[in-house]
DNA sequence: CACTGATCTGACCGATCGGTCAGCCTCTGA
DNA sequence: TCAGAGGCTGACCGATCGGTCAGATCAGTG
């Protein structure tokens, strides 16, 4: 029976997070278990659920950063005069915490939509909503709101898959996306 | 005990298609297991396994009719002349493409990435890059590139969330948005 | 009547999942 | 020296997954 080095270790939490990270990134949140990330640490999977409540905590923590971004994006889109200025805010806002978090945003893979519907996820969707509505100047036409919700979706399932490019080169090219694309408010 | 009255059924195997179709699209390919779909058809699972070998059956089944309309384009594209010519072709043809088969393309639901690994959908990696190849106009400009990759990703992760929206108006926004959004090649 | 092939069922399989638990080891400090 | 706390383990749990299998039921055929 090998015994295991005694171990110096309250820096397992911040391993575990790393380890989660690789694993969700490589193959998403469902399709990695919590035995992949305590193989990937190289500690058991109780250990894993001594540092963390359950699975969905560890996903919660290395969102956090990027959520608490998110949620003082919408509180200035909202604070804006007009549509126009939203417009605007939200886009420059939206490619600059798709470029910065692209990383953490990678590990949804695609998951969004479920997500979306674990319990401490659900004030995000109301967000995004808005995010939406922001890009698409508030208006109820059905192109502005295609348009939107394209662009979004797209940044948000891509932006993880440029990690080789600079955070400048990949916003300045997402921007000038935008600006191109985004039917200006007051049709 | 109950005994189930005798069913004419050889249309069982259409019966199962129409639910599984439905059940992907409520909760997604991972998200739905054999059972479900027996119990939306009203038959046992193992009738399900009697009409198809196994769940991925299922699926390439349903979209059979969509990925030979893929292919076409992608024969179409490569017949072109020029870098704008094909440019216009998938353009156009990806437009057609995500309205007629949005329904098929929604069950997907954002799980490209692990589907497109699967046994049956490997050579659809493949039209997919030269889809990329053709919107970026040919181009290894990064920004080019980008633009492609959000806009393909963009249409078809959200083509299905429009179910309301007649095909000819839906079809027409997202060429509109693609005309403006994708840069014209020959940088 | 007997037989056949298509259809379908319930019981079952091994694997894997997220999560629990009793207890062991090591370190610390009184 | 020893109690206790923090850190961690292996064994285990119930649930669910995709898939298998022997056999029951039926319509059609001769």
């Amino acid at each position: 029976m090998l015994r295991v080095m005694a171990r110096p270790t309250p820096q397992t939490h911040g391993e575990i997070l790393a380890a989660a990270a690789r694993r969700f990134a490589a193959t998403g949140y469902r399709g990695t278990s919590l035995q992949d990330i305590a193989t990937e640490v190289g500690c058991s999977k109780a250990a894993v659920l001594y540092h963390f409540a359950n699975k969905e905590a560890i996903l919660t923590e290395l969102m956090a950063p990027a959520i608490e971004v998110l949620r003082s994006l919408d509180e200035r889109i909202t604070e804006q005069p007009g549509p126009a200025a939203a417009q605007r805010v939200a886009a420059e806002g939206f490619v600059d915490l798709a470029v910065r978090f692209r990383s953490e945003i990678a590990l949804l893979r695609g998951e969004f939509p479920e997500l979306l519907q674990q319990p401490g996820f659900v004030h995000i969707q109301q967000i995004s909503e808005r995010l939406i509505d922001a890009f698409a100047g508030q208006s109820e036409r059905a192109s502005a709101r295609i348009t939107a919700l394209v662009l979004l979706a797209g940044i948000a399932e891509t932006c993880g898959q440029f990690a080789d490019v600079p955070d400048q080169e990949l916003g300045d090219a997402l921007l000038a996306l935008l600006r191109r694309a985004l039917e200006p408010p007051g049709h």
